[in-house]
RNA sequence: GGACCCGUAGCUCAGCUGGCUAGAGCGUUUCAUUGACAUUGAAAAGGUCAGAGGUUCAAGUCCUCUCGGGUCCACCA
């Protein structure tokens, strides 16, 4: 044995020692409880990132340890299309060529994206396999597997049967430079800085942030019981603007703040969702609403002059005419609020009237709470279970239309048939330039199936204008009619939240039927609702059973003083970095030491370096116990009278490891092991040796016991000793029984 | 406005259903070391466990309040 232990030289043969000894695979004729893990999918596209191996090591660690335990073990690992964020990145890529997603029809610009994703893939996997991760990698699925879309749509069809489906027209968080909306989940809020208008509107002065959407406006609110403003209630009042003079109605709502500004505001219900609801309530008295913002982020026609501007010029030029007409009551103030931005790429998101697919979510948050209440499933994450009550029962329906072609597209067909005036399409002519437009503009000219080939986008109609009829079907439906496909794609949180179900189904029945209701799923808390939760919901409603029994939620990995990690702070640790320096074994002790669910976890360069230190302390007690019965061969095989205490105490040890690692306390556990070990086993019991305190065979007992605590934790460094050790090279420790008499 | 979490050594954090003479890693000081390991060992400094009440034989651990920090949600145009 070598003076030190290294990583570099070990690591991947050993990895491919089991891998192709085929231990990842589970047994399923041992007799201990199945035991599963499905591996949270990361983004096909993306290498890994700190977060990564925070969960890799915690998912390895369970298994690894549950595996000895001689349970089935299956850790089924998976990658994500991760729609929205994969398809921004290869728009930008796409811009550097100077080119858009405007350039290409949808099937064309799919299939670029599977290619491109086709290139990266398997950067992931590599990183994981460094860091240790024993899936099996047999079962591997990605969202877009053909297994796996087939069985998403037949959720959909399913819900759709259900009536747990439906088309609807609402105002939708919708991100103008991705193009496409969200739902509420995915909106992130930011404080902005912004102006507060005052302008003179008939009889009132009104408060606004956003005067370049009063051209939508509809109607005037204020307080039922603002004394200032009774007079007015129900009645027109006459208002000049910009673009002349019209007249408005004026209606009282709760809603509105008396104290807030002039305590008047405008009702635009198409770009604002308090206006929207205040609409909603005020049907009878409020004419139906016009879009003044599109879908470019731009005015429209309704903006008269300013038709064509983007929002923020637009708002500047507005602002200067006000002055200039003296529609301006007062200077404008200086206003602090928040705005929803996207989550990807922080443009402020606009509130846009579009007609999306919904899931009813009500119906199936009974069964989730009910999961929870009886401990069908359990959270483990500080406070974690309560937040995700509160979102159960404050669920709105779930929007899983998006507006982008990576992804799966929605088993919806309208009939356009006699609706051409009502639908829009974009498509590409023979010359790949885009058109735009009615369906009934376009059709005669380039035919009903050239624009179907080359599709981008349609726009069916609305609820108000009546719109296309439409059928879920997976295939263009044979009935009669002219049929064209929805070109929206589910959200890609409505494919991973089957994805327990999805992939254990497409890995065949006996997968399923044995390894479902999963164990444990491992994630951080930040996908609590978005992920979590969803997958709760859609797996107790195709199989009726919570997808998991405990939930494990670990914080995200801070710097070393605790501070979230940016790229432009400088402060990232790339993991696969940390792996060629100090060893995988290195980094995930680091990632798991007294680490607690639910809460963030330091972690710098210098943890690290400390747990390389550990590993090499492992190598040398091993080296230590290895040379000496080089060099005394005759010393008796069996401990003796004089190890009683010691064998105790390592009975002790490794009972409260095998606790903790069963009541999930993997930090605990973690720190108990390395603690024991560095100093008992070394500090305390190998001293005792060299007085002759102890057996060489006790000693030698211990190591083996420790290896094997060690092992889940830090599987390379153990199983390298291991192999050294004795002639165990037939048996290797990654199959090792956890407890040995 | 609502909810959740945290406040324990210089720093980052463990400490489960109350029994602690309060621990670890990193850092600091002194000494040691050619025989497992300097990627080391020994010793040491450093903590009225944010504060105040309460429950208890016993509280870092349970309860209430106060102060401080963080996160999420909802939001007044």
């Amino acid at each position: 044995m070598d003076k030190n232990f290294d990583p570099k030289t070990t690591e991947e043969a050993i990895y491919r020692m089991w891998e192709t000894g085929g231990f990842f695979a589970p047994k399923k004729d041992s007799n201990g409880s199945p035991f599963s893990i499905i591996m949270p999918p990361p983004n096909a596209n993306d290498p890994l990132h700190i977060g990564h191996a925070m969960f890799i090591t915690i998912e390895d660690i369970l298994i690894r340890y549950h595996r000895m335990k001689g349970d089935p073990t299956l850790w089924l690992p998976g990658t994500d299309h991760a729609g929205i964020e994969t398809q921004f990145v290869f728009e930008k890529k796409l811009a550097k060529q100077d080119k858009s997603r405007f350039n290409f029809d949808r099937d064309t610009l799919y299939k670029m994206i599977w290619d491109y994703v086709q290139e990266n893939s398997g950067v992931a996997v590599n990183q994981m396999k460094k860091l240790g991760a024993s899936a099996d990698w047999s079962t591997f699925k990605f969202t877009l597997d053909p297994d796996i879309v087939q069985r998403v749509l037949d959720t959909f069809i399913k819900l759709h049967h259900d009536q747990l489906i439906y088309r609807g027209q609402k105002l939708i968080n919708y991100c103008t430079k991705c193009g496409t909306g969200y739902s509420e989940l995915e909106v992130e809020h930011v404080e902005e800085t912004t102006k507060l208008y005052f302008i003179k509107y008939g009889p009132f002065v009104l408060a606004t942030t956003r005067p370049e959407t009063k051209f939508a406006d509809t109607a005037v609110a204020v307080h039922p019981k603002d004394k200032r403003y009774k007079k007015y209630v129900g009645q027109e009042i006459e208002v000049t603007g910009l673009l002349g003079t019209f007249k408005l109605k004026v209606i009282a709502d709760e809603y509105v703040d008396p104290e807030f500004g002039t305590g008047v505001v405008k009702i635009t219900p198409y770009h604002d969702f308090n206006d929207f609801d205040v609409w909603q309530r005020h049907l009878d008295e409020i004419p139906a609403p016009q879009q003044v913002i599109d879908k470019q982020g731009r005015l429209t026609a309704l903006a008269g002059p300013y038709a064509g501007m983007k929002i923020k010029a637009a708002r500047e030029l507005i602002e200067k005419h006000l002055d200039e007409k003296g529609l301006l009551a007062k200077p404008s103030e200086t206003y602090s609020h928040n705005v929803g931005v996207c989550y990807r790429c922080k443009t402020i998101l606009e509130p846009l009237p579009l007609t999306q697919f919904f899931i009813k979510t009500k119906p199936l948050v009974t069964g989730a709470l009910k999961a929870l209440d009886t401990k069908e499933t359990t959270v483990m994450g500080a406070g974690q279970e309560k937040i995700l009550r509160h979102w159960l029962n404050n669920i709105r329906d779930w929007n899983i239309s998006r507006q982008i072609v990576w992804g799966i597209r929605i088993p919806v067909w309208y009939n356009v048939k006699g609706h051409e005036h009502q639908i829009t399409v974009s498509f590409l002519d023979k010359e790949k330039t885009q058109k735009h437009g009615a369906l009934s503009q376009w059709v005669s000219e380039f035919g009903l199936d050239h624009i179907k080939n080359n599709l981008q986008q349609i726009d069916v109609g609305t609820w108000a204008d009546g719109g296309a009829p439409w059928v879920v079907s997976v295939d263009e439906p044979k009935a009669d009619g002219l049929w064209i496909q929805e070109t929206d794609t589910f959200d890609t949180w409505f494919s991973s939240g089957q994805w327990p179900v999805v992939t254990l189904q497409a890995n065949g029945k006996s997968a399923f039927d044995m390894f479902y209701p999963t164990s444990v799923m491992e994630t951080g808390y930040d996908i609590l609702p978005i992920w979590v939760m969803r997958m709760m919901l859609l797996g107790i409603y195709v199989t009726g059973k919570s997808p998991f029994g405990v939930v494990y939620l670990h914080g995200l990995v801070r710097d070393e003083k605790g501070q979230k990690m940016s790229k432009s702070k400088g402060n990232v640790i790339n993991p696969l970095d940390m792996v060629d320096k100090y060893g995988a074994d290195a980094i995930r002790i680091a990632l798991v030491m007294s680490s607690t669910p639910g809460q963030d976890k330091a972690v710098g360069e210098s943890t690290i370096r400390g747990m390389r230190n550990f590993s090499n302390k492992i190598w040398n007690a091993a080296r230590y116990v290895y040379l000496e019965r080089q060099n005394n061969t005759s010393v008796t095989d069996k401990p003796g009278n004089e190890d009683a205490h010691f064998l105790i105490k390592l009975n002790e040890v490794h009972e409260s490891v095998t606790q903790l690692l069963d009541s999930f306390r993997i930090g605990l556990a973690a720190e108990t092991t390395h603690n024991e070990f560095w100093h008992w086993y070394c500090d305390v019991a190998i001293e005792q040796r060299k007085k002759g305190e102890i057996s060489l065979a006790a000693l030698e007992k211990g190591l083996t016991v420790f290896l094997t605590l060690l092992h889940p934790f830090m599987p390379f460094v153990t199983e390298e000793i291991w192999g050294k050790l004795t002639e165990k090279q037939n048996s290797p420790l990654i199959t090792a029984p956890w407890k040995t008499s």
